[in-house]
DNA sequence: TTCCAGGGGTAGA
DNA sequence: TCTACCCATGGA
């Protein structure tokens, strides 16, 4: 049996959370047209990789389609439950957002729709190393660099799947630099998979944490390379929103959002401001409303470039 | 060639 | 804690 479903919350709809942030655009995964359906080739093995490819046919609420190709052979109960425990993990379906959609009913207009639309679930990799290394590849670089350095970085060690924190030690910082040109990121990366691949590191006490973000905030400061802004990124992806990782697309999102007619940009300071009512769900309040102007640019361009009915 | 991107690091106030 | 400043590097 190489296909199963997983039922998710009532409220999950599979393209939002596709479609959440730009992770769907990164290698290895293979988005079908408009989020319709989510593809990686996963490792069930240390030499063993299976197409997976997750859907949603009948919509929000219905059931999550797991498709497992490459494989002539039916898959292991073990199998499956990794792949499984990988698609719960991406997209979240274990996690209540429901404190956060009743913020938004009781905010109005455009916060409320953002219940009703099931948004807040940001799609996730496989593995929290493969989070973090992504989140490093969007540092101080265009989203094409970003896309191009994980790219290579696929390219260069595995060639198929993600690479393992071993793959990417083993490789080095001088090859991630020279073959992967992840330029002065290179060393931090390396850094990164050493520490994880030595056990210095152990990411799955993250993915648990019981402490306060504070707390967290200060362990993934200790990586090289990764500052307020990466930090708050991975938090984030951690499930926890309390801070905004302030970014290009955060001033320039809040200047023109929030201060359209300031003279000059405000500090950094009055534009997280902007967000302070919603607590500790300042990033995915702050979120919704990229998404909904990133939605209505697509809706625009895409009516422009239709043609016109005769 | 210049400019800048989904910043990081550090010093000094 | 905040600001100013320098640094890095590939791509448009």
């Amino acid at each position: 049996m190489n296909r199963f479903s997983v039922a998710p919350p009532p409220d999950f709809d599979f393209r939002a959370t596709v479609q959440s942030h730009g992770w769907c655009q990164l290698a290895p995964f293979v988005v079908q047209e408009n989020g319709r359906a989510l593809g990686w080739p996963a490792r069930i093995a240390k030499k063993r990789l299976v197409r997976v490819e997750v859907s949603q046919p009948a919509g929000r609420g219905g059931p999550v389609e797991v498709e497992i190709g490459g494989t002539h052979a039916g898959v292991s109960k073990p199998t499956r439950a990794t792949i499984e425990a990988s698609v719960r993990r991406m997209l979240r379906l274990d996690e209540d957002l429901s404190e956060f959609h009743t913020l938004c009913r009781a905010a109005g207009p455009p916060f409320d729709r953002a219940a009703t639309g099931g948004f807040g679930r940001l799609l996730r990799s496989p593995t929290l190393f493969e989070d973090l290394v992504k989140v490093l590849a969007t540092t101080n670089t265009a989203w094409s660099g970003t896309r191009a350095m994980v790219a290579r970085l696929v390219a260069i060690t595995d060639g198929v799947a993600f690479p393992t924190p071993a793959e990417v030690a083993a490789l080095g910082a001088a090859r991630l630099r020279s073959e992967g040109r992840w330029g002065y990121r290179a060393g931090y990366l390396a850094a990164l998979a050493e520490r994880i691949d030595s056990g210095a590191l152990d990411l799955a006490a993250w993915e648990e944490w019981p402490g306060s973000t504070e707390e967290l905030a200060n362990e993934i400061r200790d990586l090289p390379g990764f500052g307020p802004y990466a930090v708050s990124q991975v938090l984030a992806l951690l499930g926890r929103y309390d801070r905004i990782g302030v970014d290009s697309v955060f001033r320039s999102f809040v200047l023109r959002r929030h201060f359209p007619r300031a003279r000059k940009a405000p500090s950094t300071r009055r534009m997280l401001a902007v967000y302070n009512d919603w607590g500790s769900w300042r990033f995915l309040a702050y979120w919704w409303e990229v998404w909904l102007e990133y939605q209505s640019t697509i809706a625009r361009s895409s009516s422009e470039s239709r043609p016109a009915k005769k």
